[in-house]
DNA sequence: CTTGGGTCCTGTGCGC
DNA sequence: TGCGCACAGGACCCAA
């Protein structure tokens, strides 16, 4: 559930608590997420500095002082928490309750210079990490193949429409394939596809080029303007610090079944349909 | 090659 | 009130 936008809230969140820092000690708690973590993996994180924290598609990127990167993805139900260190600022004690209420699945500590840490909570276990060479980011097999991230120039009118030609999936399906465009979820997607006013069950090699500048822009504001809301925070996500965040009420379409269109005037009501196993919410009346 | 369906995982929420 | 089960979904895996 975490897309673009709340990958890029916690890598915000993130920033203030562990950039520049030095990770005192790393602790992992089992021996896999998703996948099996790579070998001596706490040994290789201890004593290390992250440098800097970016992102690419939804995953963040930890470059860390040694020339490599934690690579971490969230998965479904993944977080960090972030555990104050002696010098609590404000708000502390509740963000220490929300962390401190789970433990459970607290798969990964790393303990942070000045008594800080963070701390990866994954219930579903769907997220991973890695370390790989930072120079070679681009080779890891997370990365071969993806798509541009859709709030750069390399994502445009021009790029989706070769990247659809001929293509006889459904829209739907072609925007989560993160070898179109990197980042997108089942929540921004359909809220892009309601923005453009196109219908999720066409097939992707039937958009023409207006339709495909059109929706390379709505993909686009669709993204920032739910990173700028602080990302969502439905469900089982939570913000970096534990803070829950509130762009969930600006959902047009997502988890909407029943309610009316809220395009003013479209008389339609959202409908909930299944789409490679997973929930589509569109307007059928107004989205073509 | 493309495409679609199955699978993993656990907490939540619904119906009975 | 409690139990059981469907559901949530990102991305890999495999079959056709």
């Amino acid at each position: 559930m975490p897309e673009l936008p709340e990958v890029e809230t916690v890598r915000r969140g993130l920033i203030p608590e562990l950039e520049g820092r030095l990770i005192v000690k790393a602790i992992q708690n089992r021996p896999d997420l998703r996948w099996p973590l790579p070998d001596r993996f706490a040994e290789r994180l201890t004593g290390r500095r992250v440098e800097r924290i970016g992102r690419r598609g939804k995953y963040l990127l930890l470059d860390l002082d040694n020339g490599e990167t934690l690579i971490v993805h969230l998965g479904m139900s993944g977080r960090f928490l972030i555990h104050s260190g002696a010098q609590t600022k404000k708000g502390a004690n509740f963000h220490q309750s929300v962390g401190e209420a789970s433990g459970k699945h607290d798969h990964v500590v790393l303990e942070i210079e000045g008594g800080g840490r963070a701390v990866f909570n994954d219930a579903r276990r769907f997220g991973a990490m890695d370390l790989w060479p930072t120079d070679d980011i681009e080779t890891h097999k997370f990365f071969a193949g993806m798509g541009p991230e859709p709030l750069s120039n390399a994502f445009n009118a021009q790029h989706l429409l070769e990247e659809f030609e001929g293509r006889k999936t459904s829209l739907k399906a072609a925007l989560l394939d993160q070898r179109r465009v990197a980042g997108l979820g089942n929540i921004y997607v359909c809220e892009a596809l309601f923005g453009a006013k196109i219908c999720p069950t066409r097939t992707a090699g039937s958009l023409s080029a207006k339709e495909c500048t059109l929706l390379t822009r709505v993909i686009r504001e669709v993204l920032q303007t739910a990173i700028d809301a602080g990302g969502s925070s439905l469900r089982d996500f939570h913000g970096a610090s534990g803070e829950l965040g509130y762009f969930q009420h600006a959902f047009k379409v997502y988890d909407r079944e029943g309610v009316a269109c809220p395009r003013r005037r479209c008389s339609g009501e959202i409908e909930r349909i299944v789409q490679s196993a997973r929930s589509t919410y569109y307007c059928p009346t107004c989205q073509i």
